[in-house]
DNA sequence: CTGAATATTCCGGCGACCGTAACATCCGCC
DNA sequence: GGCGGATGTTACGGTCGCCGGAATATTCAG
């Protein structure tokens, strides 16, 4: 089963490989710098136009697993006025997969796009105008 | 608030918005022209460099789901030796759709890439190489 | 003192996908 | 002339990432 290279060299166990949304948001937002948890979930909403709004136990869960996978790392605690902010950041892994995976979106949304318009040459109602 | 209008309009209930990339992967292959399900299985394997192998239970599974979503309808069935084939298409619902998200995974794409960059010039805290 | 924002933890549940087997027909091979 | 493989669909248990919501704790605005 000649699994394809890419997608192995380094995500482990369980990887799952084709990232979610959700997850490949949350590690573009660390490619930029440690940030923690609170702040993931804000720059994901900004960085997607609002469209993504993750729940708090989509994002420590993933945080948690992507931490486990070694994809990314606790780079510091901090207390700030008695709460705890835990900051996250990427590893080189992490930033490979992450690298690894928007080529692939990219490819994805290259034949899709590539198809839609040899299709276009038949019927279609246009109500909007682009 | 101001959800984003895109995903919104034609996908009723339950339309997993974010496609996954099996799903994503049916509608682009459907979008060059109906299919049987069989042929969906080659073709995705194809353009995807061998990299998704969709197992039936995934297939036809998704292409029941977006029957149900009006993505795809059903084209035509032929007996060819006695074996059915049954060939699905894709509606125009189900190529907004496929545009849409082809759209989405290219914003991600390059979201992502633009912030690695900015990650390659600064701070490595992982001195893996060079 | 009530409510919003900050920040994390926990848990039930759902749905897409996986993995595999079964069923049926036709073909190549030995 | 039977065995395996390709074609084509159906069925089902299981896994895992995400959702949805509530709890906890502190600070600041009204």
């Amino acid at each position: 089963m000649n699994l394809p290279a890419i997608y192995r060299p380094p995500y482990a166990r369980g990887v799952t490989t084709p990232l979610q949304e959700p997850t490949f948001l949350i590690l573009a937002v660390l490619a930029d710098g440690p940030r923690h948890g609170y702040a993931v979930i804000q720059e994901v909403a900004a960085l997607s136009g609002g469209r993504v709004q993750l729940r708090p136990g989509t994002l420590y869960g993933a945080l948690d697993r992507l931490a486990d996978q070694g994809l990314v790392t606790v780079d510091r605690e901090e207390v700030v006025d008695g709460r705890l902010r835990r900051y996250y950041g990427l590893t080189d892994d992490g930033a490979d997969l992450l690298a690894a995976d928007a080529e692939r979106l990219t490819s994805n949304a290259a034949v899709a796009l590539s198809r839609l318009r040899r299709r276009g040459s038949a019927a279609r109602p246009r109500p909007s105008q682009a």
